[in-house]
DNA sequence: CTGAAAGCGCTAACAC
DNA sequence: GTGTTAGCGCTTTCAG
């Protein structure tokens, strides 16, 4: 390995000179600059990155904690964060707790240990809060990434969708096409973090004199494409007479796709589906699929610059900053209602 | 922040002996031990992982670099790789480079400055080889993830999947269904990666006594579902009586599936549609794709294990592992040819 | 079993 | 402009 010593011995100029030359400090005369960059050029030099860190006191990347990578739109947000931090010149250390307690405790020991700079949480509610509170008050840049309710504001810096809006987007879809007989497919118990797309989505209903019978008409489970399967065979064998589905996230939402064609169902004709988020499996689907589209780049973005900003401590009260509205992304896979049986 | 120093001072002891309780280095006192253990736990330490890899002269982290997060297989493998290598107390640092050679360079001098121990590579075809030789010579873990073709070996340690194989085994399982008119879509130009998935498909034909036009049957391009769904257009529109069609990878597969859903033809009685790799998104499209699996998990644990080898010294020359065969998985966009016209 | 001291490679005052 | 020096927090001989 070599050193910024190295250099400097072999250039007759002392170790301050070279890094002030390799940070761009100016300061340093012309032609020693570049008697320097030569040799490093040619000596391979690469600054040690945790020294620096180390006399820094704090490290040149960042931690993206998630409890499992299994939701495809884990990797679309991953793919948007690395970008948003690249550009500010640090690297992404990706955390997958696999909803595993002891791996979250490693990563989080981890980053509190100068792993990284600051600490980026996915799914906020699957992890232990108090733990990042403890954190952000040892000074730790801590941000959390979909928060779901901007009017509840968590007690840490947070960027927000409002996934009620979500809901009662593509509640007010379905109504406009005629839809009276609509199933809900929720992605989350009914004390979880799917709540908010469901009561956007239900209020919606009730406000245009339609009742939902949760027994009837509604399945809470978790977010994912098999529990949306089943779920959706559940409805449809108790209520055939729906006519369209909402699921509260797209991967549910396919798995409603699925158990049509298991029903040989033909959508949108016979049934129509809206999810929510937009992750690219959505435009994939056969038909494609209808969904509410967050804005994933600009949540990445805003959760980054917040981060910034704690990082440069203008701080305060932990800040908390709202996307643009979801929006309704109409594809293959709703229609008008099917004449009433 | 909380140091050794701190908690040695206020236990009464010297920083070494503190150091090597945090290490369970043994050769300490119960009772001293468990003193230091109370007060760090009361005092939330968590050792600076910078400080440790500076003096140690390594960093705790592995990093992957890949070219891009667009493919679907990436974050399968990352997962995989995140994984293996937490089992051994490291962590993940993603590098996607985007097909940007400035940020793939940033990326590798980063790694050379000790930001991560070890170094994994996913396409080793776009990654500039000879830096990475560099690196090697340097002493740096090096290792290619996905080799292609184990009967040539790089001059890097790798994994190694048979490919060509892969391809024999689509083209066999076409054959076996009565298919005589099969196309190809290529994910990767005629100089590129996916090649020897093409010569297995194609050499597998020839030896069954069917000729392959290049012009008429086959389509070279690249690896995505767009490019897929247009070459299959092409393919289709220039050659009617194709009863199946080979794509060199998933991506391009479902893009022939949705080129068929486009046409209206069905799948698989008017088309049979084989993919190479078997990503998620393979098993979620309806009908589901048939397609050659890649051991996946395995080809990560032994890239990670060959990583750990170099680690340890273990060196010799370049080592190759080569992964379990990739095996033809038979879901629904396959049957027999249909009658011929 | 425990301690003292050297030093990993770099940055950041502060002198010259 | 350039050099000197004191650490950053930790591990690792080597003594005791």
């Amino acid at each position: 390995m070599v050193t910024i010593a190295q250099i400097a011995e072999q250039t007759g100029v002392s170790v301050a000179t070279v890094s002030n030359v390799m940070r761009d400090r100016g300061k340093v005369g012309k032609e020693t600059r570049e008697r320097i960059l030569a040799l490093a050029k040619e000596l391979g030099y690469r600054p040690n990155l945790n020294a620096r860190a180390l006399v820094q006191g704090r490290a040149q990347t960042i931690a993206l904690v998630a409890s499992s990578i299994a939701n495809p739109f884990y990797p679309e947000f991953a793919q948007a964060v690395e970008t948003a931090v690249r550009k500010l010149g640090y690297f992404l250390i990706v955390c997958n707790t696999n909803d595993d307690p002891e791996q979250e405790k490693a990563y989080l020991d981890a980053v509190s240990g100068s792993l990284a700079h600051g600490i980026l949480v996915m799914n906020a509610d699957f992890v232990q809060i108090d733990a990042l509170l403890d954190m952000h008050n040892r000074g730790i840049p801590v941000v959390l990434c979909m928060w779901e309710r901007p009017q509840e504001p968590p007690a840490l810096p947070c960027v927000a969708v409002d996934f009620y809006q979500a809901g009662a987007c593509a509640a007010e879809h379905l109504l406009k096409l005629g839809h009276k007989q609509i199933g809900a497919i929720v992605g989350s118990l009914p004390t979880g973090n799917h709540i908010w797309r469901y009561r956007g989505f239900k209020e919606t209903l009730e406000k245009a004199g339609l009742q939902v019978d949760e027994a009837r008409q509604v399945r809470f489970g978790h977010d994912s494409i098999d529990a949306g399967r089943n779920a959706a065979h559940g409805l449809l064998a108790g209520n055939p007479a729906l006519t369209a589905i909402f699921a509260t996230n797209d991967l549910p939402a396919v798995g409603v796709l699925q158990a049509a064609a298991d029903l040989g169902l033909q959508v949108p004709y016979e049934l129509s589906v809206v999810g929510v988020t937009d992750i690219q499996l959505a435009h994939q689907m056969r038909p494609a699929l209808t969904t509410v589209a967050v804005p994933t780049q600009e949540a990445a973005d805003m959760a980054v610059a917040i981060l910034m900003e704690e990082i440069q401590q203008a701080q305060g009260q932990p800040a908390m900053r709202i996307t643009a509205a979801p929006q309704l992304v109409v594809r293959g896979s709703t229609t008008r209602a099917r004449a009433s049986q």
